[in-house]
DNA sequence: CTTGTTTATTAACAATTGTTATCGTCTTGC
DNA sequence: GCAAGACGATAACAATTGTTAATAAACAAG
């Protein structure tokens, strides 16, 4: 897997005491594209997005909510850059894990790699879902999943933020919404 | 993962003989949507594409040509109904491999397991790539990609399949074609 | 050779989206 | 409180794409 790593927060349940705690306000970036990641994240309260810049223009694809963690996994593990961005929304309290501790619970739980892989599959098959999603539907009919499956999404993050994640300016968005 | 599972031939290069080898006319369906997948192909010649129904309409989201194996691994794995089918493109020729045979090699073949996560892992990249190409590039810059990257696809596989591949009609690729 | 199918191009029109700009409202920081 | 910026709606126009239909070339089957 990779530019994206988001696996729910109780596969550190056992392992918070290892973790860094960090208040954050609006717009803090956490992970600059093209930096190479040396920490995983867990949202405890707030929410981020991972965006990454195309032609000047910022693109959003991912947003992340309470007890979600996040990181350029593909930069963590492979020690690469990563090539988006990582930046909260909502002022957020988050939770950091250093490398050092990642390998730590690596080597000494023999379960978590497991763990790891089944997660790193769900992940899969939500990209995978994502795709298909971007294949079949049109930027409405994307808006009108979101609206019924997500809703929260929806009510909390600012629309602009929206309009890139499904693919379409923040003007054409405007215009789906009012044209209902 | 899901929806889809290609990796190289040479995983099976040991096992062979467990396959069965069959002879495609053009227009075969191997898979069809809605059945559980039984078995693995691998493309000793030709090209297959995986494509499923959207609204009457016929969508084809995935080439294969030689040398690349192709199945339905999210039905083949947890016994669900695959959300795609797969069809010849070209007269192909291709090996199978039952269900039965799949579970001895992963039962007798300790490192089998490693070999076929890292190449899930791989297919991952490729989809995430495919997924960040839908939000970020119109139709015209990923006709372009696949020109520069994937000539081969462009000369071997029919226009329309190329557009619905595009995330566009065939009459706007050939548009997008006669305009530079 | 003839017929039917597949494939690609082109035209005409409708619908959608992008681009740019303006405006008003609402936060936020000072 | 005030100024600056963020946010969303709207307008006008350009560009792109979808839809439907007609046409022609290439190909396969009989």
């Amino acid at each position: 897997m990779n530019y994206d790593f988001n696996i729910e927060g109780s596969l550190f349940s056992n392992f918070e005491s290892l973790f860094e705690q960090h208040e954050l306000p609006a717009k803090t970036t956490l992970l600059c594209e093209g930096e190479i990641a040396n920490k995983i994240y867990l949202v405890k309260k707030g929410c981020l997005r991972q965006w990454f810049n195309k032609d000047g223009k910022d693109i959003t694809f991912q947003f992340f909510f309470e007890n979600q963690t996040v990181s350029s996994f593909d930069s963590f593990i492979n020690n690469i850059p990563s090539i988006f961005s990582i930046e909260s929304i909502e002022p957020s309290d988050v939770y950091s894990l250093s490398k050092n501790h990642f390998n730590n619970i690596l080597r000494e739980q023999p379960h978590f790699k497991d763990k790891l892989l089944e997660l790193a599959f769900q992940r899969f098959r939500h990209y995978t879902q994502l795709f298909l999603s971007r294949i079949k539907d049109s930027p409405r009919e994307r808006y009108e999943e979101l609206r019924k499956n997500h809703p929260e999404i929806l009510q909390r993050v600012p629309q602009h933020y929206i309009a890139s994640y499904l693919g379409i300016t923040s003007v054409s968005l405007s215009r789906i919404r009012n044209r209902k």
